[in-house]
DNA sequence: CGACTTTGACCGGCGC
DNA sequence: GCGCCGGTCAAAGTCG
């Protein structure tokens, strides 16, 4: 509550300080004006006093002195006339820069009001982001097309603004009023709770749940939008992933459209974690294990499960905090794969040096039910984009239109090879542009290095270059000058929650892996905590799974864990694909029920 | 014996 | 209202 007033006291000073200076540079050049103009009134006054000067002389001196002031005076003109023609030209420019800026403040205007209007309309009606933050986001359909209108829009009107002050523009309706009744970054504490609790509940039998278990109800009446899924898939061998948690398999049931069984487990790492995940062969293509996690673990994890609860965290913290969904025009059908590719949404560029991981988002394979936001992590390699180091990164509420409608897009894609993000399980975010240091992956600010890190020596594309490329359609990136490309990027940071909660949950991966060596995770340690939660809004809440200990997940193995020394891992220990049964972990309390 | 899995039954949501 | 379907429960079985 605090740290929330503080916060916004210091979003308004941003925004003060930001408005001022822009202010300033608009009317600069009146200001110039203003100078020159009295620059060349002096010299007239000074002949006059001249003149009166000449008079109390001698004749000869008067002659002397006349002649000189005569010089003097034809000096004066002469330098009168030069500043004459350069008030002129300086006239000129302003005037000229002036018209091209009305023009330019016409033509956005225009556009924003005749393409985004729709789009906000679509937004708020959707309630739903579309953010395009990389080079290319493929027009698939309307909501693809709207992408880098909406950033151009929110851009302009919102004047560029700069800093890290945080804007909940994107948050702003419905499933997200909830979730995000105000700013202030006392949400990122209570966002934790909710998304908590969003994925606690588990829908079908909460009521039953409820009733049958008496007492003990960890069952939320909030919206069943809310609960968010993250659903991974990635190629295994074995029943389930090793994601470092403990499970119990609690059921299994043949869904319908899959021959393959679907397992439910439920973490048993503490008796009251809401945490539950369903397993599942893909139908398609049965090395592909399709997992999808629900819940937030509300208790330390181990180590070794930091890594996916994490991911799933940022995942559902996304779909969540920016209400969020994207829907494809894909076929309604429950395959995912299938969808992949026709997924907008947010698209993390990504390079592992050897091998390019493709995460996407993607409709929900598992889910079955579409009353769940599902963002689903695709770990497996995408024949469509193989030949590129992509990774996409797309969300989908669901299949449903009507509860999700389609709308979130995120793109933070570059076709460079060396990029950020997504990484065979790790997140590796570069935002270089600042310190233009090669080596700044040490600084956990400028650098977020999740997991396996790419060797020092390879420069990675700075995200922000990256979202400049995205933003300015109009002008190459190579004529992006640094600030501008600063400021871009973090408009588009400030601007979109989710990719905020990428963030946050990446720098959250980092603090609690930094620290963390020895278990203890640094967002624990309440100094860092304000300063994240000073660069960063509500959005950035840290799941509490961040907080812990943490899991890896087995498809983690798949990329070779070796880890650049000096840099920050996220994931050291190689996790091995074993059965839930080998999981480790304290066995707690497994029986919370029959118990 | 405790922890875990298996599996049929039950419940609620949803669509027709 | 009915049936389908997803999700969960809990008794029985298995394993170490």
């Amino acid at each position: 509550m605090e740290f929330g007033s503080e916060r916004s006291a210091h979003e308004v000073k941003e925004e003060k300080r930001t408005e001022s200076t822009l202010g300033g540079q608009e009317h600069r050049p009146e200001q110039e004006i203003v100078m020159q103009e009295t620059s060349l009134t002096t010299p007239e006054r000074s002949t006059v006093e001249v003149g009166a000067h000449v008079s109390c002389l001698s004749k000869k001196e008067e002659v002397d002195e006349l002649q000189n002031a005569k010089t003097e005076m034809g000096e004066v003109i002469e330098e009168n006339q030069r500043l004459k023609i350069r008030l002129n030209r300086i006239l000129n420019d302003y005037r000229t820069l002036q018209m091209q800026f009305h023009s330019i403040v016409e033509q956005e205007t225009k556009d924003c009001s005749d393409k985004p209007k729709n789009d906000q309309e679509m937004r708020e009606e959707s309630e739903l982001v579309s953010l395009s933050l990389g080079r290319i986001p493929v027009p698939r359909n309307n909501e693809k097309g709207k992408v880098p209108k909406t950033l151009e829009e929110e851009e302009d009107e919102e004047g560029l603004s700069l800093g890290l002050e945080c804007k909940y523009e994107t948050s702003k309706s419905g499933s997200t009023t909830e979730h995000v009744p105000n700013p202030s970054p006392t949400n990122s504490v209570e966002e934790v709770p909710k998304e908590e609790a969003a994925g606690e509940s588990w829908p079908a039998s909460k009521g039953h749940k409820t009733n049958r278990d008496g007492g003990e109800v960890e069952v939320s009446e909030q919206n069943p939008a809310k609960k968010a899924r993250v659903c991974v898939r990635a190629r295994c061998d074995t029943p389930t992933l090793n994601d470092g948690c403990q499970w119990r398999k609690y059921g299994q049931k043949i869904s319908k459209g899959n021959p393959c069984p679907r397992a439910y487990y439920r973490c048993t790492v503490a008796p009251s974690c809401p945490v539950r995940k369903q397993v599942q062969r893909c139908a398609q293509d049965m090395t592909i294990l399709i997992t999808t996690y629900e819940g937030t673990h509300n208790h330390p994890l181990p180590l070794s499960a930091t890594a996916m609860a994490s991911t799933t965290s940022a995942a559902a913290s996304m779909l969540l905090s920016g209400s969020s969904t994207s829907h494809s025009g894909s076929s309604p059908s429950p395959n995912i794969t299938t969808t992949a590719a026709d997924l907008h949404g947010i698209k993390f560029s990504l390079s592992d040096g050897s091998q390019s991981k493709q995460y996407y988002l993607s409709h929900p394979a598992l889910s079955s039910s579409n009353s769940h936001p599902t963002i689903t992590l695709d770990l497996t390699s995408n024949p469509l984009s193989s030949s590129a180091p992509f990774a996409k990164f797309t969300s989908n509420s669901s299949y449903n239109p009507q509860r999700y409608p389609p709308s979130t897009s995120l793109s933070f894609s570059s076709s460079e090879s060396n990029t950020s993000s997504w990484s065979n399980g790790f997140f590796t975010y570069n935002t270089q542009p600042y310190t233009n240091n090669r080596n700044a992956n040490v600084n956990v600010l400028g650098n977020i290095n999740l997991g396996r890190q790419q060797t020092e020596q390879q420069p990675m594309e700075n995200i922000y270059s990256s979202f400049m490329q995205r933003n300015s359609n109009p002008i190459p990136p190579a004529q992006h000058s640094l600030p501008d490309t600063i400021a871009a990027a973090t408009k588009v940071i400030t601007a979109d929650p989710n990719f905020q909660s990428a963030l946050a949950a990446a720098l959250s991966s980092i603090i609690g892996s930094g620290s963390s060596q020895g278990n203890q995770g640094a967002a624990e340690n309440p100094s860092q905590k304000i300063k994240w939660g000073e660069l960063f809004p509500p959005s950035f809440a840290l799941p509490s799974s961040s907080k812990v200990n943490g899991c890896a997940s087995s498809f983690l193995n798949k990329a070779p864990a070796n880890p650049q020394p000096g840099s920050l891992m996220f994931l050291q220990p190689p996790l091995p694909l074993s059965s839930p049964k080998s999981a480790s972990g304290s066995p707690g309390d497994h029986r919370e029920k029959k118990n």
